[in-house]
DNA sequence: GCCGTTTTCGGCCCGACTGTTTTCAGTCG
């Protein structure tokens, strides 16, 4: 059964080539729907299975039609006619930077360049020069892009990996000074599993000071374009930053159009022409007067919208929510009242345990559960030292509950690992492709499940859960969900359990990461486990609901 | 090919930047 990403695969494709082609609009209504089904948080063979096609933005009839075929049998005949059309280097020619639609073709019919290979050799025998639309820096241009092209050359990275980056471009502009205000935009603001690029927006009485500083950080292999109002830097890693300066007067305005998504911003611009506004990246305008674009709010106001949390910014039926009224409260960092995923070092302390008990109090949590033993795949694991588990049987924190987990592989752990009576189980599969148990493992009744190994595991994991009264984590790695399957948690009544990074270095990305996933998921204070909840999901709240 | 308080036809977001141009085309986001 093929995946979303082949499904969206499927539909990019058909839209290059149909690019190439030289249709009008018919590419642009592929790709809108393939960016659907990218962002779509459920299989799309679920929406197929309910004859919901329909409902996903910018999928009509035909689409809806090549889509069950895709689904069914794995091929598109539409797509296999097509690629006869053209020869298939033309495609890769779309992937240079640079090179587009209109470029591609010109070569192609013009030159009889089919491929990069081609048009490399082209260049090199001097087969461009004196053809009209290049000019000797648009060839070197070429050639440069062509040179470059390498396996990673725009590739999306796990936006755990762009935390970091962004961090310390954000540090770097700040110390070279000049910048007022200073956010990030763009699919890292949206919380996505991947960024392609991270969007960057100051504000600044003297651009031409920030962009001499941006091109000169240590990270910045490459400057691409610089114009008045805009740089664009390829990093050593090869990720690609854009940087924009904005009057102060319109940051809400840029800051929400950079934020995207390209299908949300459509829908909202389209709204305001219907109602004779127009909105850009400078404000919301009546005419020639702004009558908005300060802050977000003021945009969306504008359009008689509540704000809507850049999470949710997908065109997925935000709109029309925010046009009833304000939308349900995402989880908010400060829910995050509870951890229950704490490992310790094999040889802990006295100090570890309280190092972890002051750094759960000075974040205000409510509970607090360490992993006191694991019995993992290949037998009992180590259990803490003695000191450490005395220290957390004695340890007194007035409004902090400490918790005591033991980790166990699916087939249950052994029964001296279980022997201690902790108050909650965490199951661990010894595998990607392990199937969950058959049974919750013995001892205490419920079961905090993290570590759920990849994609095709979430669902079997998710339906486990729901049919054991257990919670799963959520957040980055393929060991817990992403927000596709934290949807399919929440829409099935299963409580996420989200890291709130107590245990974590300064600046770990984990937490942030997985209250996005949570947040693009739709996940409210109450999908979320928090320390009221914990009662409910330990041992002793058990035991209390039964007594 | 999609879509609709302009609904079954006739539109389709909009601006920055670059290179090649005497006013615009192509690419990108």
């Amino acid at each position: 059964m093929p995946t979303n990403a082949e499904a969206a695969e499927l539909l990019r494709e058909i839209a290059d080539i149909l690019d190439v082609l030289g249709e009008r609009f018919k590419p642009e209504a592929y790709r809108r729907a393939s960016r659907s089904i990218e962002s779509l948080t459920e299989d799309l063979a679920h929406v197929a299975a309910r004859g919901e096609l329909r409902t996903i933005p910018g999928v009509g009839d035909a689409i809806a039609e090549k889509l069950r075929e895709f689904l069914a049998t794995g091929r598109l005949d539409y797509r296999d006619r097509l690629r006869r059309e053209v020869p298939p280097g033309i495609l890769e020619l779309l992937r240079v930077p640079g090179l587009g639609p209109k470029t591609a073709r010109r070569f192609w019919l013009e030159l009889g360049v089919e491929g990069p290979a081609e048009l490399a050799d082209a260049i090199r025998a001097g087969r461009l020069t004196g053809v009209a639309g290049f000019g000797p820096k648009k060839v070197e241009q070429i050639r440069a892009a062509l040179a470059a092209a390498g396996p990673s050359a725009g590739a999306r990275i796990p936006i755990a990996a762009a935390y970091p980056i962004a961090e310390r471009l954000v540090a770097g502009l700040r110390a070279a000074g000049g910048i007022e205000q200073i956010e990030i935009a763009g699919s890292f603001r949206r919380g996505r599993e991947t960024v392609g690029d991270l969007d960057v927006l100051v504000t600044s009485a003297d651009p031409e000071r920030v962009f001499d500083a941006f091109g000169r950080l240590p990270e910045v292999r490459e400057v691409r374009l610089r114009g008045a109002t805009k740089e664009t830097v390829v990093l050593a890693s090869g990720l690609q930053v854009d940087l924009r300066v904005v009057e102060p007067a319109a940051f809400g305005a840029a800051w929400q159009y950079f934020t995207g998504s390209k299908d949300h911003n459509v829908h909202l611009r389209s709204l305001a022409r219907d109602r004779g506004l127009k909105i850009n990246e400078y404000g919301v305008f009546r005419g020639e007067a702004r009558i908005g674009g300060r802050t977000e709010a003021e945009v969306y106001g504008a359009l008689d919208l509540a704000w809507i949390p850049p999470e949710l910014r997908e065109d997925r039926g935000e709109i029309d929510a925010a046009a009833k009224g304000p939308l349900p409260p995402l989880v908010e960092r400060t829910d995050l009242t509870a951890e229950f995923h704490v490992h310790l070092p094999p040889d802990a302390g006295v100090r570890d345990v309280d190092r972890v008990v002051a750094a759960a109090r000075a974040r205000k949590l409510g509970y607090l559960g360490i992993v006191v033993a694991s019995a993992a795949v290949d037998g009992p694991g180590p259990a803490l030292p003695k000191a450490a588990l005395d220290r957390l049987a004695s340890v007194r924190v007035p409004g902090l509950a400490l918790g005591r987990a033991v980790e166990v592989g699916p087939a249950g752990g052994p029964p001296d690992a279980l022997a201690g009576r902790p108050d909650y189980v965490i199951v661990r599969p010894p595998a990607a492709s392990a199937n969950p148990p058959e049974a919750s493992p013995g001892g205490p009744p419920v079961a905090i499940v993290a570590h759920v190994g990849g994609d095709e595991g979430a669902r079997r994991w998710v339906a486990w859960a729901g049919a054991h009264h257990a919670a799963i984590e959520v957040g980055p790695g393929s060991e817990r969900l992403d927000s596709t399957g934290a949807r399919s948690a929440r829409t099935s009544g299963v409580r996420l359990v989200v890291p709130t990074g107590v245990d974590l270095p300064d600046g770990d990305p984990t937490s942030a990461v997985a209250l996005g996933f949570a947040r693009r998921a739709g996940a409210g204070p109450h999908d979320v486990l928090g320390a009221a909840d914990a009662a409910g999901f330990t041992r002793s709240g058990a035991a209390r609901r039964r007594a």
